[in-house]
DNA sequence: TGTCACATGTAAGACGTTACATGATTTT
DNA sequence: AAAATCATGTAACGTCTTACATGTGACA
């Protein structure tokens, strides 16, 4: 599955299961998301398969922290999936499909009331990831995406996949508000 | 799950399993996708759970079809969900977890090579969009959106999220591409 | 006679979520 | 003394995909 190879990816340095965790819900809830008792769970499965080693060390706060490094295996795991070209699939947009049967609503405008919520929820989304990209900026002491490079530049990217995609579904929002209670008077 | 209430909605009019699923390639392909087993076997959950009922229908052309329609329980449950405010939950984008993890590759430019090929799949989903708007367009005899109501409504609506959302992220890949591409010849 | 479209189902396994269980250390 | 953070794990359940199995009727 992919979330093994992405654990191989973020496994360039030797991290913890609660490490990898805390990168999940930082920098890459927006375009994945993982339980920790998943990725504990698929840590286990890669080292029985070799693809990773793990070893116990003391921490210096809290319980003993199991530290996983991946092996050569690993490592080219990860390559052949990265080249293996891009893995696009639709995804399942429930608030789409919530739209699209709208019409077993009883209320006039159920379908624009929808899209406002909608908008509302994409709004806060949107300035989340305009907060990420800034301090993305200010951590790496740039002031644009040129001076980026690397691991950094990637991780740019993603945010600003985030950014165009919802200033798009921002406006798809407006637009179909305003069509749908144009409708909403044309029948009144 | 949501699966459940989407089949629902579907069933304003008596249908079989495999009608759905038709339906489920045909028009809502690019929000939902659903496995003719899974359907199958949601159908049965839902007649158990008297949300749906059933029949065996001889058909014109092959075997006997089951044709399912719902109850009243099955609307209001329907309905609850349409009212309960909109789901939307980020989903998992594996071509940007890879992305993320390029600089894994030895390749100068991995990344802006797996940008066009993102792109090249997203143009092709845009071009079957736009034609089955077309086709929307023709099939209703009308030549905008104004001229809808009702269930075409919303649906022309749902093709509109995919159109402008995918033509944003074309936009994303050109400027993806290009700024990976400067790296690339700043790095040479 | 073969193959396409019609039509329904089972089984196994992969993947993901929720809830629960445990316990140490640091901060308030 | 309580709460937050650090840290790892199990169990149960729910969802989804893949593969397999079966059979009819129409048409070439």
């Amino acid at each position: 599955m992919a979330l093994d190879k992405i654990l191989l990816g973020l496994l360039h340095e030797p991290k913890s299961g609660y490490d990898l965790k805390a990168e999940f819900d930082e920098g890459m809830a927006h375009f994945w998301s993982a339980d920790q008792s998943q990725i504990y769970a698929t840590l286990k499965r890669l080292e029985d398969g070799r693809l990773l080693t793990s070893e116990s060390r003391p921490s210096s706060r809290g319980p003993a922290r199991r530290v996983y490094r991946r092996t050569a295996a690993g490592r080219r795991l990860l390559q052949e999936w990265l080249a293996g070209g891009p893995q696009v699939k639709e995804s399942r947009m429930p608030y789409l499909a919530q739209l699209a049967l709208m019409s077993e609503l009883p209320e006039a405008d159920a379908a624009g009331h929808h899209a406002a919520r909608v908008r509302a929820d994409f709004e806060q989304r949107l300035a989340l990831l305009q907060a990420m990209q800034q301090r993305l900026f200010v951590d790496e002491g740039v002031t644009g995406p040129e001076e980026l490079s690397g691991r950094t530049l990637h991780e740019y990217c993603t945010i600003r996949h985030g950014v165009l995609r919802l200033t798009a579904l921002i406006q798809w929002c407006d637009e179909s508000i305003q069509l749908l209670a144009r409708k909403k008077r044309a029948r009144a």
